[in-house]
DNA sequence: TTAGTCTCCGAAAGCGTTTTCGGTTGACGC
DNA sequence: GCGTCAACCGAAAACGCTTTCGGAGACTAA
């Protein structure tokens, strides 16, 4: 099933119905369409590695899969991922995964595509605030796009959510239910996501004219246990939050144990609003009050910046696209609670589930 | 970079440094040293299409996602594929990943690698009970193993859990604590790990002698959604279950929902097992107990099975590998409650308090 | 008519490996 | 000293496609 055999069926050159097949405009119409008509007749399909050998294009999107720290980044991967297969093939080409255990071999694998070119181009994720990819990979001339942002990604291209945006309203929303003590518990700065969804905690404070309470800050470690090591920390607090900006749905699903350890219900004395919009939050009790950013397209978008850096040339910059997260109300962000912090309980109070008294 | 330059710099043969590299019994191992040497100095690397055309070898495998039906068969992804990369990098191999939106797409998928090769082998994933990709894979002669058994699955290769035992475990568990009426939710039979669980709780039921009451059996979608009908299904019963055996933690999740919106309490009245060890299951409340599946070193296993059948050959029906699911208790398996349900809304009397006395 | 222009196609040189097939050595036994 | 046999290596033909270059015809314009 060569490009041979069609050839001399229709007694043509190979060159030609090469050129044919792939749309030469020195060719006619008419023969364009013959060849196509009996390629098609025989089933006839290009051998990939010939091509690309010929043509020195390798037609592969690679995407690097964020090392998998444990947490459920998995819940993203499924949908990513669904969505950049298809727009590949769609455009026939293949999309391959890389999983280097280290940033040490991330840019070995790097160095190594960059001689064998055997990848056209990269998906990068779990951005850092400082990400030497982003150097190292425009240095090494890779094609790539970047899912976040980071310090140095100006002058590459990426897909992002305003996180500063969310988190400014997931803040600005709590203070309209009539929260003052608002917390924040965010994760290490070099998360580059991070620090932009404190930042949008601490420039709506700012804006709500509220005062700003270092201990309501807390950092914590980006898993179940992180959360609720931080929420125990702010309870402890002599005067705790009324309401916490979570990270993400993870931390906050932690910090929910951690006050309903202390008596608490969530959504009630303590309001808490996560990130990430995980489908498993409706199903708490409380449901888990959340931000979700639309991830169904990202990856076919992704995908769309990547080919056209690598076919059209496409400078990086001029891909640079900023999503918005909206909030989903579920169950755990509601007014404050008259008798809190005022009358807490000093003795432990089991309050297991009968938590009816969320309204949403 | 070429291998050109490498044979002209040692004043070699093209074919000479080839073999040497490619590690040939008829180049004398000074020859080898020598061009190995060189070779890592120069930073060569092989062009991956020049070397699968001319070897008619591509050392891919393919990934066969399955269609993501909205569930978080996520949580599995990033494990999973993280095994299979790091297995194939080891190789030098490249992982691919597919992502079929029907079966017909699948199947010409299939077609199309078995025309050009471009892929060494597949795995496949979310095996139906009767499937027919194991019949149409082994006519294209393409090298593959499935994650999950099915009714067709005999000559194949497979990795997969062994459900029925699982759920045998599961059921004696629960009837140890002293359950006699245990339910069982299930799933579709078309897939056939629900076939075998549903298998393995029927099993557990003769073994122990405890009656089958049909109306113990539920049917239902592998969703949150899908457990809370099941199970209020199973509440609407005249003599509900003590305890119930769910087909996946997804699905007692949403049973859990079910036994609170009828004002009970998880591992109280009704006690819950899912399936799957999701960890977000210790963070609900109560804590879900579930059955979980060593995941982390399955997607090593496809791949070295896989890789066994492309390069030596091997018979697919000499890799099948049955793992054991292992319980893990957290806390909504317990003995049955005394008062229930005797003491129902509708004042039901329980039938079977003679002989709850006695704990297996 | 002649020159100039298009339009369409074939020839051929790659692309960078692998792999088969001989051929050249040197050692060895007799 | 002659054949025999390994041990090693080079030549060259693939592998199946792309892409440049040039040329044959057909058309137009003068």
């Amino acid at each position: 099933m060569k490009l041979n055999m069609i050839a001399q069926r229709l007694n043509l050159s190979e060159s030609t119905v090469s050129r044919a097949l792939n749309d030469y405009q020195d060719i006619s119409a008419d023969t364009k369409a013959l060849v196509r008509k009996t390629a098609a007749e025989l089933g006839y399909m290009p051998n990939m590695h010939a091509r690309r050998l010929a043509s020195g294009k390798a037609d592969t999107i690679a995407y690097v899969m964020p090392r998998s720290d444990g947490q459920l980044n998995a819940s993203f991967l499924g949908e990513l991922m669904t969505g950049m297969a298809e727009a590949l093939t769609a455009r026939g080409w293949d999309l391959s995964v890389l999983v280097p255990r280290s940033v040490e071999e991330e840019l070995e694998m790097f160095r190594n595509i960059s001689r064998t070119r055997h990848v056209s181009g990269l998906v990068i994720s779990r951005t850092l605030t400082k990400d030497v990819r982003f150097q190292v990979l425009k240095e090494l001339n890779i094609p790539f796009v970047a899912h976040g942002r980071s310090l140095d990604s100006d002058q590459a291209a990426w897909i992002d959510v305003d996180n500063a945006a969310a988190f400014n309203e997931m803040t600005t929303h709590f203070a309209s239910l009539g929260h003052h003590r608002i917390a924040h518990i965010g994760g290490a700065d070099t998360y580059n996501f991070a620090v932009q969804r404190a930042k949008g905690w601490r420039a709506a404070l700012e804006m709500l004219a509220l005062p700003y309470d270092p201990g309501l800050y807390e950092v914590t470690e980006l898993s179940f246990d992180g959360g609720e090591a931080a929420m125990k920390r702010l309870l402890a607090l002599p005067e705790p939050p009324t309401a916490v900006c979570c990270i993400s749905d993870v931390v906050a699903i932690g910090a929910m144990r951690a006050l309903r350890e202390n008596g608490l219900v969530p959504g009630r004395e303590v309001s808490i609003i996560g990130y990430d919009g995980l489908d498993i939050g409706a199903w708490l009790e409380p449901p888990l009050s959340t931000m979700k950013q639309p991830l169904q397209s990202a990856g076919q978008q992704l995908i769309e910046m990547v080919t056209r850096m690598v076919e059209k040339g496409d400078a990086p910059q001029d891909h640079q696209k900023l999503y918005r997260a909206t909030l989903v109300r579920r169950g755990t962000d509601n007014p404050p609670c008259a008798d809190w912090p005022g009358s807490r309980p000093d003795g432990r109070q089991s309050v297991n589930t009968t938590l009816g008294g969320s309204g949403q």
